[in-house]
DNA sequence: ACCTGAACACCGTTCAAGT
DNA sequence: ACCTGAACACCGTTCAAGT
């Protein structure tokens, strides 16, 4: 026999259960099953271990989740400063950031819901802001676009995620079936606009609208 | 002894059981204890009942999640078509729903995470729309304003209701402590105008770009 | 050091029984 | 019709025990 040989006796080979391999499950799950129900329980039986295994990786839950919005994270592009101009680099940014409620609409309502204090998170943060310094704004006006475009961004990933989570939900469709909406002649009309296909045109032409403005008063500075 | 008197045995006097008494009391609960602690079992016994008593007038949790995002809805305050121009409508509507958040924070992620179909929600997405038809849209240019306009309404308030969750959160402050974002020095710079007491400020900075945005496209319409 | 098994204090929900 | 009590199938987490 050869020295690799493993008896009957041996255990199951399987890789080694670290931080980073148990937040990607977790991610994959959530994307599944949703953050509800991606217990600690369940995601144990997916890496082929008991669920208390996993308190020797992280604290609580609270600790796992972060570091499935760190995985999460992990996804954005940051263009380097020297690369582009600031407001490609911003529009850059936001793309990246929505991208996310895309690929993961089940697991987005993390980033959105909870505190989120990550090296990577706040790296995004830095970026649009030093991005927002190299237009010329000051401390108090990059406070101001920074909650603006945050605020867009975030609403409307939520906004996309719900969307695509109908698609193969069970729940009820609501705008896209006509009976709820239908004392409300606006609502009926501009259903067909808000469908999923057309997500992509409508992010594209908010994020032209905050641009636009924010290009407009740049106008005349140093 | 009078008509109305009761005997030791009876039960103790307490108000009827009904949809909207369980609901005002859920929306209470949750501004204590936030989604999460507001179990069956606990809001039962606020309620002076067993927890299975809720299923005779809910079928299940979601449905009085929903009903307690429509009490949310209810605080709302939409103004009458003939009040105020289109975009003074608009203005006082989203500034209506963001003070939900202010009001509610741990109950404000019902609003932008659960689909959300009361008839209550419905009208105000009405209003919306029928004030950016008054102001001469169409249904495609309509559905992109309004995604844009709720994108920054729900992305706001929700970064609202996380800033006052933190006051007296026994979570770590971040921002506000220095120690994180300590490599961060565009975040250092900025911190101090994202305190909660420039939260109004920042708002109505964001509703001014937006609006502005609104009407600069509107001019040379008929 | 890493994982297991049993246990604790909770969940949402079902169901038969009470009044 | 409205509420209770017991039960079921789950949770997150603790802790002593195994290797």
């Amino acid at each position: 026999m050869s020295p690799g040989h493993r008896s009957r006796a041996d255990p199951p080979i399987r890789p080694p259960l670290t931080r980073e391999r148990i937040a990607a499950t977790a991610l994959s799950l959530i994307d599944e099953v949703g953050v509800d129900g991606c217990s600690m329980r369940l995601l144990g039986s997916r890496l082929g271990v008991e669920a208390m295994a996993l308190y020797h990786h992280f604290p609580g839950k609270g600790d796992l989740l972060e570091a499935v919005m760190d995985e999460l994270a992990a996804e954005w592009d940051l263009p380097a400063r020297g690369t582009q101009p600031p407001l490609g680099r911003l529009r850059h940014l936001v793309r990246s950031y929505r991208a996310t409620a895309l690929r993961h609409p089940r697991a987005f309502v993390l980033l959105a819901a909870r505190r989120f204090q990550t090296e990577r998170s706040l790296a995004l943060s830095e970026r649009i802001l030093e991005a927002l310094a190299d237009l010329g704004l000051d401390a108090a006006e990059s406070a101001r676009w920074f909650r603006l475009i945050g605020g867009f961004a975030s609403g409307f990933g939520m906004a996309d995620a719900a969307s695509l989570e109908r698609i193969d939900a069970p729940t009820p469709l609501g705008m896209e079936r006509g009976s709820a909406i239908a004392p409300y002649p606006h609502l009926r009309a501009v259903a067909p606009h808000l469908r999923v296909d057309k997500l992509d045109a409508v992010f594209e032409f908010g994020l032209e609208v905050l641009f636009d403005a924010l290009a407009a008063r740049l106008i005349g500075r140093p």
